[in-house]
DNA sequence: TCCGCCATCACCCGTTGGGGTGATCTTCTT
DNA sequence: AAGAAGATCACCCCAACGGGTGATGGCGGA
């Protein structure tokens, strides 16, 4: 029997996943958790096999309660739940000591399989993750330092200034950034990057 | 017995969504509905009181398959719910009819109160939204019309074009919302704005 | 070894953007 | 009736932007 903590702020999603859950035969869902520290208590008190952890929750976030459920237990298995394809948390996640990082629309099917497998001692990746996490556009990396600047407001003359080359060499990456982004200007290319999770 | 369908395309929220409204003793969840064609199906079969409905669904999102019930049945009462403290949504749902608009986290009470609110005849909105609601950082509406095309990667040319005035009258507009978003350029306004959910 | 990708820079060009100031007209509120 | 707020437009100005073309090293794969 897998011995199941599920945390989750929502309460809807909280008892969609205890539900599904409990449909199955070898694993029972032994405590439930409705934000980060909570879940840190029960974890601490119920040492369970497998802890789903929703990234958003209020008191303490997924990524921090992860931090010190790891830090209590550094035999603990957590899997890091999210309902956004936002790949942002996948790196520190997996940092923090996540075996699983799932999209909240999995079917029970993915989700008791990610269980097992992590019961099991492997590590599971959404494959939507993962692709998320390479959608790179083909941005060079100096580009997305270029691409970052250019969010935050700066013009050409400040990120030369900020990574100490010549503004020319700011435009020409700023151009190639256009092409790859398909765009003509920076306000359609900085809200397509973040659109894209490149930012 | 209060008849109700439940369209979402997360399995997990789907069955959660389920799962607390059966434990209603005055409600009872007749169909399910994975994306918003069939739910517009299952609508159309069997006619339920309430229909709650996810506003991010694939092959026919939230607000068309609204439309589309309330086209058949004008006497159809809708619930939209929605993850995201995103309030562009709560207008179109409202004109297509939507009799209530709820935040995925709501609580088990929170959301069988609407639904006897709703199939008494009554309107609900959740409180939080109509709030976010009311983050419209001082824009006014013909700020929020150059905002949106201005994200849409138009030129101040291109957008005096569309909105049938003076390149100047849309400089004004670019440099008010600039003061109202704190932003020297168009794209952090852009950015911002995405990021506070104003457009 | 050679080709391709990347980062770097230069020069030219016309267009656009953003700041400032001031004015009119309507609408809504007080 | 007075005032505030919004939408409209004009004019000036200079800096910034975006496009095009071309060139030079460096580094890694074929």
């Amino acid at each position: 029997m897998i011995r199941v903590l599920v945390a989750d702020d929502h309460p809807v999603v909280r008892e969609g996943l205890i539900t599904m859950l409990e449909l199955e035969d070898d694993i029972e869902v032994v405590a439930r958790a409705a934000d980060g520290e909570e879940a840190v208590m029960m974890a601490r008190r119920e040492h369970p096999d497998i802890t789903l952890l929703d990234v958003q929750m209020p008191v303490l976030d997924g990524i921090e309660a992860l931090r010190r459920i790891r830090a209590d237990d550094p035999e603990a298995r957590v899997i890091v739940l999210t309902t956004y394809r936002n790949e942002d948390y996948i790196f520190p996640s997996l940092r923090a000591g996540a075996r699983g990082y799932l999209l909240k629309d999995s079917s029970r099917e993915e989700l008791a399989g990610a269980i097992r497998a992590v019961a099991a001692g492997e590590s599971l990746l959404d494959p939507e993750m993962v692709d998320a996490a390479r959608d790179d556009a083909g941005l060079t990396a100096r580009e997305f330092e270029v691409l970052r600047l250019m969010a935050d407001g700066h013009n050409n003359a400040q990120i030369a200034t900020a990574l100490f080359v010549s503004e020319n060499t700011v435009k020409t990456h700023v151009s190639n950034i256009f092409a790859k982004l398909d765009c003509r200007d920076r306000a359609a290319a900085v809200l397509q990057a973040w659109k894209r999770h490149l930012i």
